[in-house]
DNA sequence: CCAAAAGTGTTAAAGCTACACCCATGG
DNA sequence: CCATGGGTGTAGCTTTAACACTTTTGG
C-alpha cells in the first residue's frame, strides 16, 4: 500500500417521494467498480473542512439547502488498490426542493431504499446502517424537518414517518405526540383542496437539531 | 495546506475508579502542544484498518483485551500546519485489568472527567461528547460490560452505572430491571465478605455489543 | 345531500417510581 | 445479639396503545 493514504467523503442522501423513502446514486463512469451505482463522493482536497466538503457535494447534487446532514461513520480500505479512508455522511432533503443534475455522464437517480441494486464497495450496508439511524432518531428529535417543507400538514408529516418506518401509525395519537412534545406548531393558516374540510397548517418550532 | 493528508486514530479510554469515571490522558512530548496533556493517538500507518489502529493503540496503553471500542466521530484540520483528518474513538476498559506504561516519557494517568485540565486540540470536547454517548447508551445496551471483571455483585454494578451517570439509583429498581433485560444473569456462586449476608454473583448474559 | 379527509377524547394496559422491611453473615 | 450490607414486593402514577364519531368543505 501507499503510505500517503486518501480521503474521500461520501453522501448517503434521502428523501421521501411517492410515499417511500429513496435515496440518491450516481452511475460510477471511473474506476474501479465503473459502470455500477453508487452513493455520491469524491475525494477531499485538504481546503475545506470535512463537513464543508459533504456538504458542497450534497449542494452539487441537488441544489438542495437548509437541510439536515450528519456524520455516519468512517471506513478504511474500501479501495483496496490504494491506501484510502471514506468519511460517510447521510441527509435528508425535501424531495420537491431538488433539481438533480441532468447533465452529467452520471445520470444521477432515485431509488428506493426497499429496492435497491448492488451498489459499488460497501455501499448497500452503509445505506442500511443510514435507515437505521434515521428510523431511531425520527423518534426523539426533529431530525424530519429536514425532508418537510416549511409549512405541511400533521397528514403529510405523518405520511413522511410512516414512509420511513415501514409502517403506518395512529392519526390521533401522532398528532397529539407531535404537538404535545412541541416539535411542531400551528401557522393559524389551512390549506384548502378538495372536496372536504380544509387542514391546518404546521410548521417545526425549530429547524436547527432539536432532542427530546 | 499541503495536498497529501495525515490520518490519525484518536482513543478516549475510559475506566470507573474510586466511584469516579476517568479518562486516560498522555502528556504529549512531540509539537505541536507538546507540554499538554491529551488523549492518547497517533498516525494511521495503511497497512492496518483504522479499528485495527484504535484497538492497537488501546492494547499498548492499557493491556487490555475483551473491550468495548466504538468509533466517535472524524474531524478536519484539527493541526492546523497540515491537512490532517483524527478519527476519534472511545474505549471501556476495566480498571483493575489495567496495566499502564510506566517507562515511558509522556506519562499515562488517570484523570476524572469532572476535573479534566485543559487538553490539546478539541479533546475537551471530544471527552464531552463521548461522555454524552456511553450514558445514553447505559439505558439501552450491554455497554458496560466493558467496564466490569467476569463476575461482580448487582451493588458493584450500580457503583458503575452511578459513577458514570454521576447520579444515585435506586437498589430494587436497579436489581429489576438489569435482571427483566436479560442484560445479566446469576452465576449460583456468591461472594462473602464481611460481617453481613454474601452479595450474589453475576455475569454479563452477552460479551458482544447487545441493544435492548 | 353526499363523499371525502380533518379533527377530536376516553379507556385499558403497561411501565416506571417511590418506598420499608426481613435475611444472612462475622464478630 | 448486634451491626452491616444483601435481598425482596407493592401501590400510585405516568405513559402508551387502541379505538369511532363529528366537522367542514366542494360538487
Amino acid at each position: 500500500m501507499a503510505t500517503t493514504p486518501t480521503v474521500a467523503t461520501i453522501v448517503a442522501i434521502f428523501a421521501v417521494a411517492e410515499g417511500r423513502l429513496q435515496v440518491l446514486l450516481v452511475h460510477r463512469t471511473g474506476e474501479p467498480e465503473a459502470g455500477t451505482w453508487a452513493l455520491p463522493g469524491g475525494l477531499w482536497d485538504c481546503n475545506e473542512s470535512l463537513n464543508e466538503s459533504a456538504t458542497r457535494k450534497l449542494v452539487q447534487e441537488t441544489g438542495a439547502s437548509d437541510v439536515y446532514l450528519e456524520q455516519l461513520f468512517t471506513t478504511s480500505g474500501v479501495d483496496p488498490s490504494r491506501a484510502a479512508v471514506a468519511v460517510a455522511y447521510f441527509a435528508l432533503v425535501e424531495a420537491s426542493a431538488v433539481r438533480l443534475r441532468e447533465e452529467e455522464a452520471w445520470r444521477p437517480a432515485w431509488y428506493a431504499v426497499d429496492e435497491l441494486p448492488p451498489l459499488a464497495f460497501d455501499n448497500n450496508r452503509l445505506i442500511e446502517q443510514a435507515v437505521e439511524r434515521i428510523r431511531a432518531k425520527l423518534d426523539y428529535t426533529n431530525i424530519a424537518f429536514g425532508l418537510m417543507p416549511s409549512e405541511f400538514t400533521v397528514r403529510e408529516l405523518q405520511n413522511t414517518y410512516e414512509a420511513i418506518l415501514g409502517e403506518p401509525l395512529d392519526r390521533r395519537n401522532f398528532r397529539k405526540r407531535m404537538i404535545s412534545t412541541g416539535l411542531i406548531e400551528a401557522t393559524g393558516k389551512v390549506r384548502r383542496e378538495g372536496a372536504h374540510r380544509p387542514a391546518e397548517l404546521f410548521r417545526f418550532t425549530s429547524r436547527e437539531p432539536v432532542f427530546l
